[in-house]
DNA sequence: TATTGTTATACTCTATAACTATA
DNA sequence: TATAGTTATAGAGTATAACAATA
C-alpha cells in the first residue's frame, strides 16, 4: 500500500460521502433547508462564539466577501447575530441566536442519525478502525 | 465505540477533506481551473463513455437541468463532446474530448500528489488501515 | 403517457476589485 | 500603511417549473 493508492481511495470516497451528507440534509423535509456550508458555519459558531468574520471565513476556506454574504443571509434568517466588538471596532462579534442553536441541533442530529444508520451493521472493531482512520485523516488534512 | 460516535467523526472529517481537495485543485495555478464538481463529471466520463445526461446527473446527485448547464459549460470549454444517439434519439452521448482527457489527467494527478504528500509520514499499517476504512465507507455510502 | 433533455428563472456559493472604517 | 468588513459585479452550482422531442 503506497500513499498514492491511499490517496486515490480518499479522492473516490470523500466526494461520495459529501454527496451523502448533502442529500441527507436536503431530504429532511425542512421548508427552507440549510446548505452544507451553512451547517458548517453554524457548527463553528456553536463551538466558538463569539467569532469574528475572518475566523469563520478561514475555517471554511472562503474569502471574506463570500463569508460576509453568507453571514448576512444567516442573519436575515434569524440564525446568527452580529454585534459590535467595543474593544476592536473594526471587528464584528458573531454568535448563534437561540433559533440558530435550535436549527443547528435539529439538522445536525438528524444528519448524524442517517450516517449512524448506515454504520449500524458494522462490528465494534470495524467502527474503531474507521474512527481511528478518520482521526488520522482529520489531523493530517485540517491544517 | 457506537455508530453515532463514528458518525460524528465522519461529519467532522469529511468537510475538512473536501475543503482540502477543493483548495488543492484551486491552487494548481491553472488559468481557468476546474471545480470539484467538474472534475467529478470528467472522471465519470473517463470511465463510462459514452454516457447519457441522466446517468451523469444521477452520479453527482443533481437534477437534469443542473447537469445540462454544467455539461454545456464543459462543451464550451472543449472538454466534453455531445453527440446524438442514433438508436434512442432523445438521448445524447457524452464523452471526453482529447483535451478533456488531458486536463482531467493533469488536475487529477496533481491533486492526487498533494493528497499522497500528506500521507507520506504514515506507516504501512496505518495506510492499510485507512484504505480499508475508506473502502468500507465507500461501499456503505455510495448507494 | 412517460422519458430525455433544454430553457427560463431564481437563489446560494464563490471570487476579485474597490470601497469604508478602524488601528 | 495595514486590517476588518462591506458592496459591486460576475460566474458557477443548484433547484423548480415549463417546455420540446421522442418513445
Amino acid at each position: 500500500m503506497t500513499p498514492a493508492q491511499c490517496a486515490a481511495d480518499v479522492m473516490t470516497v470523500v466526494p461520495a460521502m459529501t454527496r451523502f451528507l448533502r442529500a441527507s440534509i436536503r431530504h429532511q423535509g425542512q421548508p427552507q433547508c440549510l446548505s452544507l456550508s451553512q451547517l458548517r458555519v453554524l457548527y463553528f459558531l456553536q463551538r466558538r462564539s463569539p467569532s469574528c468574520l475572518s475566523a469563520v471565513a478561514d475555517y471554511l476556506d472562503v474569502t471574506r466577501p463570500t463569508m460576509s454574504v453568507m453571514i448576512e443571509r444567516l442573519v436575515q434568517r434569524g440564525l446568527v447575530q452580529r454585534t459590535n466588538d467595543p474593544l476592536e471596532r473594526r471587528r464584528i462579534a458573531l454568535s448563534l441566536t437561540p433559533q440558530g442553536k435550535t436549527e443547528l441541533d435539529q439538522v445536525y442530529n438528524a444528519t448524524l442519525l442517517t450516517v449512524a444508520d448506515r454504520l449500524q451493521g458494522l462490528s465494534e472493531p470495524e467502527l474503531v478502525q474507521i474512527s481511528a482512520s478518520l482521526g488520522i485523516l482529520g489531523t493530517l488534512f485540517d491544517e
